[in-house]
DNA sequence: CTCCAGGGTGTAATATTATAACAAACGTCC
DNA sequence: GGACGTTTGTTATAATATTACACCCTGGAG
């Protein structure tokens, strides 16, 4: 387990932690959506889930793009659509609270509410799925007449690494 | 109840739903809130937020920045660090998903999470605090030994008024 | 085979959201 | 009144995201 010392540009300290998600399930995960849909698993596509996939940590488009750059620059409208795909895949997530997208391990079910965990400290996410979570919603949802259709949950806080070697 | 019909600029239909915030009692915490830290309830603080009050709606920082424009014209910076005040204050919220703030109607407890659900159809938030889904979150933190320390909960869908009277 | 249609790509430009930096005004405590 | 700390007004800039358009593939119809 490679421990790689280069900064996290989101604030916290450093690298730790990061767990680089299964990259050959998650592209085979894209690539079984892309065929559903008739529509091609193009090599940026790809391209945009091995970085994140291999990063384990979320990543801003911008970021994305440049570390994809090398002769040719990737300007970040590529990364957007790339993204768009991948996010109607189900391989890839946006977190809202820092606008920045990471790849994520597994597919979700439909009864369940996937919580992201956000390491304030070294920035990394780890996903969890909750029934009480979903029930709560939609009981709030029931009680106002609302009709659920797209729940956002993410929680910001310490991982279990940070928390126990806190500062460093 | 006025039924204004203005347009949305998030893209739902109009202004139907939207139900203004007290905004006596809203101000009264704001400015609870200044004494106690002894800092100024200052007047572009009691405009953004009468502004919001009054919308009922989530709106974007530069829409704010236009609405409160007159001879003078007020820029977003100043906008921002209003709000920056008002969410310590805890009378204004930031939507994460769509990057806009709104007025909230009640002090939070701290044994619930507060549920915003968004409607994607008019644009309106309810807010809701739940028991279960505070439990759900704690559980899912426990299990990955992680520290929560604070929830974002956004349910996008389609509020009671929107689904009765669907497509208008 | 050729042509056409639908996507995808590359590129430039622009819109939208948010923050940094700094001088001048304000307020309050002494 | 003077000193300090904060707020304000202003300009500039960073960071995030979308629009527009010309070009290029690729795959199917004819």
């Amino acid at each position: 387990m490679a421990r790689d010392p280069k900064q996290n540009p989101r604030g916290g300290h450093a690298d730790l932690h990061a767990h680089a998600i299964d990259a050959d399930a998650v592209q085979g995960r894209a690539r079984a959506y892309a065929a559903s849909k008739g529509i091609p698993f193009t090599q940026m596509r790809q391209r945009v889930l091995a970085l994140l996939a291999a990063s384990g940590k979320p990543m801003a488009a911008y970021e994305i793009a440049e570390k994809l750059s090398d002769a040719r620059r990737v300007q970040a409208v590529q990364v957007y659509r790339a993204l768009e795909f991948l996010q109607e895949a189900g391989c890839v997530h946006r977190l809202a609270s820092q606008s920045s997208y990471f790849a994520c391990d597994h597919q979700h079910g439909s009864g369940e509410t996937v919580v992201f965990m956000v390491c304030s400290q070294c920035g990394a996410v780890q996903e969890a799925a909750s029934n009480l979570v979903a029930r709560g919603l939609l009981g709030v949802a029931k009680t106002s007449g609302f009709k659920p259709l797209h729940p956002i949950v993410e929680l910001e806080g310490e991982c279990a690494s940070c928390n126990s070697q806190p500062a460093r």
